[in-house]
DNA sequence: GATGAATGAGGCTTCATTCAT
DNA sequence: AATGAATGAAGCCTCATTCAT
């Protein structure tokens, strides 16, 4: 990944402390380690049976450790909702950022692509994106508000920062910011509604949607690739 | 209401048995009675507290009810779930329904009209929305299949039978029932993502998105009334 | 039946009054027509569930009764546990005497034969037995004296008539009463071990048990009829 | 105990797994030791008064632990049941082996000893014999499979094993098997029908229970010591 | 640092009995 | 006399968190 890049994507990802996840322990990189480890089994539980579906003691199970070690990572089982959140949208996130920008220099081409990933990342992670958007409401205020300020800097900042490149190219008259927030939100259907899309493939609705929000952004459809 | 009226929306309403929500009572009134109450009561502590928030001794007294009194109309929490979500179903659809049919016959007014009220229903009952997209899994299967069909029979089926009517004075190439699928889902916006609109107003909102969204579909916008 | 048969069985039947089971009815007929419809319903029940594992509410629907006017005839769920109790001692003590007793004179015959009914009896009615084994101990004191007083002087009270019969022809070492209770509980086993009889028929285990018994009380074993 | 005797004793003693009753406790030693602990409690308790009369509370308060620690090592309130059932069923075993096999090598002497303390112990633990008659059939079909297949093996087989060397000295026409199952049966007398032995000494009754069942299995009585 | 046993409040549900109509 | 809705205590069980070892 190229600096330019980097810079552009101006990703915002806030470092775990121990202001926010409280932990007896002492050693940084272990701390790092064993967390991640309590995220990867917390997931799979999370997005099989919820939040509430899954107790503490399958998480220790799953991440292969006691009672005592998870309490020493972390300081309570909502510690855990926001680790796993927050690895959500950095998953959600890298998707993004990982397909199609080196390509390309047209910002309609770039945000045509973007669109076309946007819209399969929820598809192929429907439980993720389920979990999101129904277990979030646990969250405590203060952990909300970093994933909240995630999402809105990441995902749909990253829109917001597509549409701008667009806009030196194309008139624009509605709100960039509104958009970028629509766009963020829309390209979610194939997650929350998914369970109504037998009858089309996904690329039959990844097709429309490109299609679809392109229009309504009053932008024309360039076929990519 | 008009008796053509009645015949276009094809609500689907699934009537309240004792096989759906078992009951020990026998005057069937009552139960309805007693239930709605218990309704009224759930919706809430549920939109402020979620259902695993909300134990059953709160609503017992927020309903005025004892707990064998509660159990008498109902069989179990689980149930109070499924009786709030067909409720909020009916409350969406009612929405829907109530607005801008009588003042016009042409199509696309009336599905501009009905996008118009389709967005303002979920920014204004926030909390009705999130509580259907994020509690619905918790519905053991046979009562999520009654909704999810209520859903897509009353809302999804309400705008596949409007885009019939306009597809039948405008060329349109896309499936309808992708299409109307979409529609309902994205206007559900101002609820699910409700909390990083603080700028812009309601009405700003909403004549963004019908313009996209009329847009997105290839139609044209006309001023309504 | 006749005059001296009755005489020669002396059953002991207690008559229900309002002293054993309160009840706020006035009409006499009526309640022990009523009482009779509850435990007719209540065996059915309890014999298959159990009396804990059956609740008041179902013996109401299955004896066809509001809650309201069950309640009328007896004053609790231990009344119909005695009202059963009673009932299944009522049925064993007439099984015993309906088999055999006009047709000889003999008094090893008539033991014989009465031994004979009083196996089949239990294994008939197995479910019976073992409620009353089983459920009989929940019953509170006083109840619990005449249920037992039933049994001693009508099933093991009959035995002992009979053996003291037989006595006056053979010549028995043992107390006759304590022969007669032990008979008394060993013809029920078909009842209470069936569980483990499933290579033999019931006509095998009433003859190894008839001779069994008559070897036991060191009487000879005559093929009746 | 000598080898000889443990082969010919055949004992069947299920060993308790975490499949039959499942815990969430690892130390397999401690999870035994608890569990010994709970069922000591629960018999005080179940003997006096019933299954269904004792509530979970008062087993963790007799046996020393709180709610949560009970549950550590059980799963549900029916697995006590169990774990006293099993309890109960070995007790009984080693009473009847314990007594007078060292001292005789002929079969009729051993049967009688057997039968004798085959009778002693129910007249000494009449609550607990009683138990095991009324509340086994509570037990889940798997656990009452388990307690079934223990009372054949150890108490019925035992009388079986001990008859098949009587039978080489004494010519036997009826089934063994049959047999034994019923003097396992009639043994029982004291405890379930010992409300009705008041003039009776426990001397006297097993005297003539003694000489009743070798009568009935065609055996002489013959004074042992 | 690590373990997992222990805590106990709180959750959901049942049910014998009463009482207003 | 009859109805069945209402009561609420009590039952079984779960689980996030702590703490002795």
């Amino acid at each position: 990944m190229t600096k330019k890049k980097i810079d552009f994507l101006k990703a915002y990802r806030p470092k775990i402390s121990k202001d926010l996840i409280p932990s007896s322990a002492k050693d940084l990189d272990l701390i790092e380690k064993k967390q991640n480890q309590i995220v990867e089994a917390a997931c799979n539980l999370f997005f099989e049976k919820g939040f509430h579906g899954t107790n503490i003691r399958e998480i220790a199970d799953e991440s292969g450790m006691s009672m005592g070690q998870l309490y020493h990572y972390i300081s309570s089982k909502d510690d855990i909702l926001f680790l796993v959140a927050k690895h959500m949208q950095e998953l959600w996130y890298d998707y993004l950022v990982e397909f199609g920008f080196e390509k390309t220099e047209d910002p309609l081409t770039r945000l045509t692509r973007a669109l076309r990933s946007s819209i399969e990342f929820p598809a192929k992670h429907k439980k993720l994106l389920q979990f999101i958007y129904s277990e979030s409401k646990y969250l405590d205020k203060e952990h909300l508000n970093i994933i909240l300020k995630m999402d809105e800097k990441n995902v749909s900042g990253f829109f917001r920062r597509l549409l701008e490149e667009v806009s030196k190219e194309y008139s624009i008259s509605y709100d960039l910011d509104l958009a970028a927030r629509y766009i963020t939100f829309i390209t979610v259907f194939n997650a929350l509604r998914g369970w109504n899309l037998k009858p089309w493939t996904l690329k039959e609705t990844v097709d429309f949607m490109v299609i679809f929000i392109l229009n309504g952004l009053g932008l024309p459809y360039k076929e990519t690739k």
